[in-house]
DNA sequence: CATACGGATAACTTCTTGTTATAGTCTGGC
DNA sequence: GCCAGACTATAACAAGAAGTTATCCGTATG
């Protein structure tokens, strides 16, 4: 019934004294606000304002509505200036999910690129596989997801609609295969992955176990998993003590590196394609679109891993 | 740019969880929301809602236009509400000026009465002549005043501006001449002026003394003023003692009654007529509408004065 | 007493805000 | 796996709100 407009008219004739002063300070023209107040009496089926002579004044009830003006405006404008800020990327807040491999470089790079940008923008991170990202996505319990596809597969499994979302490629990261030191094959400069049939294999997430078990179906055998780890640098110090050879992403070496292990192309080559992943609108918010342009310099700045091919 | 309208859709949503309960809840049409939401997206230049599957979910900026409604529209309510007291005679309040000989028992009864009537009404009053208390409504410092005029002239001594006013006639006062009851003339039904012209006589405040000077002239004399009081209980006393005759109000004459004093009807009669004033606009402002219902009232319950005629 | 200042009104335009009808899309049950 | 139900988006349209200019009228002021 009553609109934020009437009462910044109400504060504006009380302030400035007549419908003329008040209709210059709004940048109205005078009838403007003569029907204005008009209007509001109607619904307020009240006397609002005394014309006396030239001037007008205030009635009590007129008083009243002037009075509440003052604080009904600033909190108008306090909330569309919060807005403003999460628009002009001088608020807001991203809560980013990535995969563990990812958040050794490329995710703590482009954190401190988003923070450097954008002081004020809180970018929220924690770790978590693909399946459950996307899930968190979609449950609206995460704004950005950075997670990946091998080659030929699909990001969500082919379970999760992946039409929902919007994916930004970020990197091709290879799939090397480390072996110890003094694997025979450790001098080779790429190897296929028949020649490990006979190895002892590590087996990583889910995903990447089902990822080894693909790349070694198609050499032709089922290799023998003797540990199961996620742990990275578990994975390099099982290998560097000969207990067994495993795939393992060009990404982690940069942070996982170990003096006795090798990481060796494989023939044919497999890659992951790394992406940030999230829903059309949210990428249309500014802070998650600054923070995926963010994780894009990062990745494209990124040195290519300490062992290059 | 944000309106009340548009928090309160924001709050709907958020607290209904879909357009369309939150259309129910306003009840507007599904697509009104769905316009809104656009047209709000459009002016903050944000993403508010984040459309997943067939569900809506409040972005950040959508939850700080949630958040900030409940104040807003609360406040509104507020203002509305006091608006709606002022209007529905729940609250208000009547700044009276009377003259004083009114204020004995004409106003009083009818302060009762608004006071019985509308227990929240605050009624101020003070007393005042009719041309201060025409200057202080004009003036804006009072709402209604109880002014009177003699038979034949105007209220505001002709300067002012009458027709700014408006005017509910209260009550006709009869004009008496008030003597010691050892006057020669006391016995009388009625008298003529000029029956007076040796007399000493006492005057009251300007209009009146000016009214006394109007009917002697017209009687053919002019009087002996022997004193000057504005206090209708003096002028009594200097009658009762027999120092002169005065002129007095059928209204006062219920409170400053005299035993020694008569109070006799003159010919050719004169009145005064009393009156409540105020400005068109403040008449529609139902505090004082009642205010002047109550003094019409209190006017015409008021028993006639203890001498009739 | 004339002039300028201020408000009310009329007539008109435009923008806003709502409606209904309808299409498109996701979800969940059979 | 498909179909029904539920929800949102869009189009087309109607009505009303709100603003403009032009003009009139009253009042104060020199």
């Amino acid at each position: 019934m009553i609109d934020a407009a009437g009462l910044r008219v109400m504060k504006a004739i009380s302030e400035e004294g007549s419908f003329t002063a008040a209709a210059l300070a709004l940048g109205y023209s005078q009838p403007a606000i003569s029907q204005m107040v008009r209007r509001l009496e109607q619904r307020t089926g009240t006397v609002l304002v005394e014309r006396v002579g030239r001037a007008v004044r205030l009635t009590e009830a007129g008083q009243v509505l002037a009075r509440h003006a003052g604080p009904v405006l600033s909190a108008l404008d306090a909330a569309e200036e919060e807005v403003a800020a999460i628009a002009g990327l001088r608020s807001g807040r991203v809560r980013l999910m990535a995969f563990p491999s990812s958040s050794a470089t490329l995710v703590p790079k482009a954190l401190a690129l988003v923070k450097k940008e954008y002081p004020d923008i809180q970018v929220s991170f924690s770790e978590a596989e693909p399946p459950e990202s996307l899930a968190a996505l979609r449950a609206g319990e995460c704004d950005l997801a950075v997670a990946f596809a091998y080659e030929g597969t699909d990001i969500g499994r082919g379970e999760e609609d992946m039409d929902l979302f919007v994916t930004t490629s970020l990197l091709d990261d290879e799939v090397r295969l480390a072996v110890p030191r003094e694997h025979p094959l450790a001098t080779q400069d790429s190897v296929h992955l028949d020649q490990l049939k006979g190895d002892d294999w590590i087996a990583g997430c889910p995903r990447c176990r089902g990822h080894l078990l693909q790349l070694t179906a198609d050499a032709g055998f089922t290799p023998h998993v003797a540990y199961e780890t996620e742990d990275y640098v578990a994975v390099m110090g099982l290998v560097a003590e000969g207990l067994g050879v495993s795939l393992i992403p060009d990404l982690i070496l940069g942070t996982a590196h170990h003096k006795d292990v090798v990481a060796l192309p494989i023939v044919p080559s497999s890659r992951r394609h790394i992406v940030a992943v999230t829903t059309p609108d949210l990428q249309r918010v500014p802070a998650v679109k600054a923070t995926i342009d963010a994780l894009v310099q990062s990745a494209t700045q990124r040195p290519r891993s300490l062992v290059t091919v």
